[in-house]
DNA sequence: AGTCACGCAGCAAGCGCTTTCTAGCTAGGC
DNA sequence: GCCTAGCTAGAAAGCGCTTGCTGCGTGACT
C-alpha cells in the first residue's frame, strides 16, 4: 500500500541499491539510469522511510534544540536563528534536515527526558540553549547523557549557557556577569546609590552570573550590600510587576530597579507606574537582553544586547559541523550595554 | 559497542521478544519478570533505538508542529501549549512523545518540505498553527500532502488556520474576519471616520480575513474606502513603523491606526510618537492577537484577545486524539475585544 | 481424573533501507 | 588481440525492533 523503495526500483527497472544510492547521491550512478530513477520517484510519489533508513544506515537527519520556554522571545530568536543554520528544509538542497525544537519548560527532568528521546532517536546533532539549573545531580545526570551522546556521534552545543565540564560539548557562553556589572556600573555612574535587584529563579545560572555581576559593581563602588534590595522571581513580566512591589515595600527610598532580563523590567515599568513613579525621574529601570519590544517602550529600556541571532547562527553551523568550534570549545559572547531612556540620574 | 534489545535480554535471561514487550507494556508480562528485565535495561543503561522500532512497528513516536516564525510569540504561545498536551515528556508516562516544532519562516516550500520530513518520519501526528498561503497551486500541494499523511494513519489538525477542504484534518479556526470587525466597530463607535489600515503580506489567509473584517465594519457604517487607507506589509514591529509613517503621508487627517497584529501596533505607536502625534489623543491604534506585553505598552494596546493558548492545548488534545474533533471537523474560535488606553474618541 | 482455558514466554519472520562485496562491461595499453 | 583498469549495477547480509503464532504449564471446571 505504501510505496516503498523496491516498488521505485522495479518501476525504474534497477535494484533497489542503485535507487538508494540515487536518492543519496554518494555513489556513482550513470546519468540515464539516474534519471530513469528519479522519474520513477516522481510518478510513484515515493518518500523515503525515515526510520528504515536511519535504522540501516545508523544516523538519522533529526537535530534537537532545546529551549527552556518556547513562548519567550529569547528562546524563539535563537532557535530561529540556529534553525536557519540547520538548514532545516530550505537549506542547501540534499542535506536535508529536520531541526526540531523541544521546550523542556525549565523542568530539568523534561530537559533530561527529552535529551533521551534525543538519543534515542540517534539525533544528528543537538544545541541546548539558555542557563542550566545548577543542581548537582541534575548536572551530573545531564553532563551524562551529553557524554553518551556525543560518543554515539551525536553533535552537542551550548548557546547561552556555561559549559559543561567533562564534556565534549562545544560551548558558546554568554557574558551575563560582565554584562550585569556594566549594566549596573552604568547606573551607579549615574548617580544611583540605592538600586533594587530583580533576580530570575534561584536556581539557574543565569540567574546567578547576573546577579553577580550586579554585586560585583555595587562593590567596587563601595555600596553596600542590603539584603532587602534583592527578590527572586521567575522570568517573565507577571514577576517582575509583583517583584516591583515588594520592592517598593522594602525600600520606598530606591531610585533604581535592575531587573533580570526584559520581560521582567516590563513588569516592573508597569508596577512603578502603577504606584505613581515615573521612569526615570522617580526610578530609573534597566532590563537585560534587549529583546525586540524593549525598545519600544515608553520609555526606551536601557539594557544589555545579547547577540542572540548571531550566537544561535554561530552555533547551529558548529553543530552541522559546518564551522570550527573555538579552540578549547569554548567561546564567549558579550553583551552591549544599550543605554536608552529608561534610566537617568537619581531624583535629588 | 551499542546496547541493544538482545543485550537486555540476555541480560535478564530472557527473550528479546519479552524486553520488547515490557518496554511497550501492552503485553501481558509476569511481574517477576518485568522486575527483571527493567533491573537489566537499567544496569546496561539501554536506549531504545528509536528508529529500529518504528521502522518495526510503522509508527513513531513523533508530533510535528509546524508555525510561521518561532521568533514571534504569537506562535510560541500556541506551540507551547500544543507541546503540553502533547505530552512531551512530563506527560503521562509511558505514552512519551517527541512533540517537535518546525520553523517555515512562512515559506510555502519549507512548509511543504517539513511536511514530507514528518511524512518521512512516519510521524503520529503533526499540528500546523497560523494562516496558510494563498496561493492555489501550493494550497493544492499542502491539502495532497495533508491527504497522504491521514492516510498514513498521521493524526493532521490545523490551529488557527482555515479549514483544508477535501482533507481528513481538523481545523480550529480563528474568528479573524469576526474580531477585526469587531474592533473596528469600536473604533468607529468612538467617533472615527478616517482609519488607517497596516495589513499583513497580501497572500496570507489570516491578512485578507482580518482586513475584511475591518471593511465590513467600514462599509456597514457607511464609511466610503480609501484605498489610501490601506498598507500591506509584515507581521513585525519594523514593518509597522514604516506603514505608519507611509499611512502618515498619505493621509495626515487619519485619526486611528488598526494594525494586522500587535507587533505592528506597537511599530505604529512608535512611529506617530516619533510624529509628535499622541496616542489616543491625537491618534488612536488598535492591534489584534493581546499578546502579552501588549498590556504593558503605554498607553495599553487596545486590541482583539485570541485564546492562543486554550486553542494550542486543544489542539493538542485532539492531535493525540485525548479529545474528540468538533463535529464536521471544524470549529471556529472567536476573539474578545480588549479596549484599553490606545483608543479613545478623535480629536476635533 | 481428564479437559479446557488461560497466562506467559519464545520463535521467527519481517519492517524498508544501506552498504560491502562481487560481477559484468567497456576502453585503453603493450 | 589479450590483459588490466575503471565504471556501474546487483546480490545479499544485516540494522534493531515488533508481533503473530506456537507452546508450555498451571488452575478451574465437569
Amino acid at each position: 500500500m505504501t510505496v516503498t523503495l523496491a516498488d521505485v526500483a522495479a518501476r525504474a527497472q534497477v535494484s533497489p541499491a542503485t535507487v538508494s544510492r540515487v536518492l543519496n547521491g554518494n555513489y556513482p550512478v550513470a546519468a540515464s539510469t539516474r534519471e530513469r530513477v528519479l522519474r520513477a520517484v516522481d510518478e510513484l510519489d515515493y518518500v523515503l522511510n525515515g526510520p528504515a533508513s536511519a535504522l540501516a544506515a545508523a544516523t538519522s537527519d533529526l537535530v534537537g534544540i532545546l529551549v527552556n520556554d518556547i513562548a519567550d522571545p529569547f528562546f524563539g530568536i535563537m532557535a530561529s536563528a540556529i534553525q536557519g543554520e540547520i538548514g532545516g528544509p530550505g537549506g542547501r538542497a540534499g542535506g536535508e534536515r529536520l531541526a526540531v525544537v523541544c521546550n523542556t519548560g525549565g523542568s530539568p527532568e523534561r530537559e533530561l527526558t527529552y535529551l533521551t528521546l534525543l538519543q534515542r532517536q540517534r539525533a544528528a546533532a543537538v544545541v541546548l540553549t539558555g542557563g542550566a539549573v545548577e543542581d548537582a545531580p541534575h548536572a551530573a545526570a545531564v553532563a551524562a547523557k551529553l557524554r553518551k551522546l556525543t560518543e554515539a556521534g551525536t553533535r552537542v552545543v551550548l548557546c547561552g549557557r556555561p559549559p559543561a565540564p567533562d564534556t565534549q560539548a562545544v560551548a558558546l557562553t554568554f557574558d551575563n556577569r560582565g554584562g550585569a556589572r556594566q549594566l549596573t556600573e552604568h547606573l551607579i555612574g549615574l548617580g544611583h546609590r540605592r538600586l533594587g535587584y530583580i533576580a530570575g529563579p534561584e536556581e539557574r545560572t543565569t540567574t546567578r552570573h547576573r546577579l553577580e555581576g550586579h554585586r560585583a559593581a555595587l562593590e567596587a563602588a563601595g555600596i553596600a550590600e542590603d539584603p532587602r534590595w534583592t527578590v527572586h522571581g521567575r522570568y517573565d513580566r507577571r514577576s517582575g510587576y509583583e517583584a516591583t512591589l515588594e520592592l517598593l515595600r522594602r525600600d520606598p527610598s530606591l531610585t533604581a530597579v535592575v531587573a533580570a532580563n526584559d520581560s521582567v523590567a516590563l513588569g516592573a515599568c508597569a508596577a512603578l507606574r502603577d504606584s505613581g513613579l515615573r521612569i526615570p525621574d522617580d526610578v530609573s529601570v534597566a532590563g537585560f537582553d534587549d529583546l525586540p519590544f524593549s525598545v519600544d517602550t515608553v520609555p526606551s529600556l536601557t539594557t544589555v544586547r545579547l547577540p542572540l541571532s548571531e550566537a544561535g547562527a554561530r552555533a547551529g553551523r558548529i553543530a552541522m559541523g559546518r564551522e570550527e568550534p573555538p579552540p578549547g570549545g569554548i567561546a564567549t559572547v558579550r553583551g552591549e550595554l544599550m543605554v536608552r531612556g529608561s534610566s537617568g540620574g537619581p531624583r535629588k
